[in-house]
DNA sequence: GTGTCTGCAAACATTTTGCAACAAG
DNA sequence: CTTGTTGCAAAATGTTTGCAGACAC
């Protein structure tokens, strides 16, 4: 449950420099839930960190994303989300009704990419992709529920 | 240079109110070199318009990506961007070194909607995507420029 | 010890809201 | 005339910055 610090210890040879909030931060968004809000990570760092800001959550997040280890991510809502990502990238297809996020393989995306890297010589760089649209719930009751947040 | 009212003359039938400045802002986004900030469209509305204010653009904004003429998009940038999409979607690739904004047509999304249609069940309800990437000038001086913009 | 990170407060930018006056239909 | 829109001011976010003290290395 903590072999994922090498991956930081890594950082430090690079000089980058592991703060308890750091490895904190990473821990949170490794351990939580797909994605999360800077608020959602601050509140869970708070029992832990009770003396933690804002400024440092926002700090951190930037910083794991720099260093590759997590992704950021405009699901639409209020502020952006925040995700771990090792290794194997993945995407979301977010529906615009019921706000529900289903999960899609790279895969799916690596037509896109490849047709852009060669077709127009552009590298595509984006460890999150998020497509909107409506899910299949939604297209059948497409009357019902357009908020059922919980 | 002013048929383009036909399109609007039909949002009247839908209970739609063609107000001058409305009809001002379709025409400043129509006219306007690809996509445009909110404030960029206040700067342009501002010499016809001089009283027009912040939160009318965004309403009449918000109006038009309603009803379908406009897309709004986040560029990565400071705020979104909004374009005239009359019936012709695409895309773009947005080189993250450069700023550059090259233009993709529709048909590069077709595989990614169509398989996430199939496989998901998932209706794409996008407009305008925006892939992140590093653009074939950047590649090559890699340690050239990082900041180009005007 | 040095240089970076933290925490605090405040600034900043973008977007939204309340409301009285006004204009489109 | 009726209803929806405008313009103004102010508020509500979400995010960033400046700086003194603390801490990783």
């Amino acid at each position: 449950m903590s072999h994922h610090w090498e991956a930081a210890r890594g950082l430090r040879e690079k000089g980058h420099r592991l703060t308890p909030q750091r490895l904190a931060v990473l821990e949170i968004i490794k351990a939580g839930p797909g994605h999360m809000t800077v608020n959602e990570v601050l509140e869970r760092l708070k029992p832990q960190y009770p003396t933690i800001t804002i400024p440092t959550v926002y700090r951190n997040l930037q910083w794991l994303k720099q260093v590759g280890l997590v992704a950021e991510t405009d699901l639409g809502g209020e502020g952006h989300v925040y995700e771990y990502i090792a290794d194997h990238p993945h995407h979301h297809l977010v529906c615009i009704h019921c706000k529900r996020v289903i999960d899609l393989p790279h895969s799916s995306l690596d037509p896109l990419f490849e047709s852009v890297c060669k077709e127009y010589g552009f590298e595509p760089a984006m460890k999150h992709i998020a497509v909107f649209g409506v899910c299949p719930d939604c297209q059948k009751h497409k009357e019902g529920g357009e908020e059922q947040s919980p």
